[in-house]
DNA sequence: CTAAGTGCAAATCATTTGCAACCAG
DNA sequence: CTGGTTGCAAATGATTTGCACTTAG
C-alpha cells in the first residue's frame, strides 16, 4: 500500500462519522482536506467509485446532477431537502406487494427501485415555521 | 412567428405521436431531423426547456445523467428499462397516506416525489424469457 | 519486478450560455 | 423598430480518463 493512508480507508472512516448521510465528491474531497488529507479530486473520485463497485458504499444520482455516496445499509428511501440540499434517509415506503402489483399490472420485471422525495428536512422544516 | 414552424410546436407534435413516453434531448433532436426539421441542438434544448417551464412537458433526470422530457399528464411513476433504456410509465405507488406517514415519522415536509423502478420493460421482459 | 493507489493535466458528456442574425407584427 | 426564435461557437460543471510515478510486497 501507498505511503499515505489509503484514501479509500479515509473515505470510509469519514463516512462512518456521519456528518452527512450522503456525500457528494466535493463533500468528501473537502472533508478529507479538513482532516489534513490532501487527496487529489480524481483520487477521491476513483476511491469512491471503487468502494461503490466493491459494495461498501452506494452511489446515487440526484436531479441536481451531482452524485451522492452513502454507506451501504438497510434499504431506505431519501428526502432531498430543497432548502439545505441534504439528502436525508427516510424509511422505505415501497412494500414488496406494491412492486408485485406494478409488475402484474404492467408486465415489467422490477429489480430495484429508488424513491426521492423533495421537500424540507426536519431542521429546515422547523426553521421555516 | 418564425419562418420555419416553431421548434416548440414540432416538439409537442412529435411527443404527441408517442413513439416514446419520455424523450432525451438527443431523441428529440434526432426525431426532428428524421421528420425533416433540421433544428440546432441548442434550439431543441431551449424549446424543450421552455415547454417545461410553461408546464406543457415535464423534465426528469435519471441516474444515467441524461434528462428526459415527457408530456405533462396524470402523475405516474417510471420504470427505467435496464435493457432497452426506455423510460416506461407505471401507475403511481405512493399514496398520500404513505407520504403523510413518512412526514409524521421523520418530521420532514414533502412536496413532491419521484419513484424510479429499475428492471425490464414488458417488451424486454418478454424477450428475455 | 509488479500491481495497486496517486497526482496532474487533458478529455468527455450533457448541457448551458453569449451573441449576432432573422422575421412576424 | 421589437421581441421571440434560431444557429453557431464557446463556456460550464461534474465527472472520467490517460499517463507517468511511487512503493508495498
Amino acid at each position: 500500500m501507498p505511503r499515505k493512508p489509503l484514501i479509500s480507508a479515509a473515505l470510509l472512516d469519514l463516512m462512518t462519522r456521519r456528518e452527512h448521510h450522503a456525500w457528494t465528491l466535493e463533500d468528501l474531497h473537502a472533508a478529507l482536506a479538513e482532516r489534513g488529507v490532501a487527496a487529489n479530486f480524481s483520487t477521491v473520485f476513483r476511491a469512491a467509485e471503487k468502494l461503490a463497485v466493491d459494495g461498501a458504499v452506494v452511489k446515487l444520482l440526484l436531479d441536481d446532477g451531482r452524485a451522492r455516496f452513502e454507506l451501504t445499509e438497510a434499504h431506505h428511501d431519501h428526502l432531498h431537502c430543497t432548502e439545505c440540499d441534504e439528502l436525508v434517509p427516510v424509511p422505505c415506503v415501497i412494500g414488496g406487494g406494491q412492486a408485485s402489483a406494478v409488475e402484474a399490472e404492467t408486465g415489467v420485471a422490477i429489480s430495484r427501485h429508488q424513491v426521492i422525495f423533495e421537500g424540507l428536512c426536519p431542521a429546515c422544516s422547523g426553521a421555516q415555521r
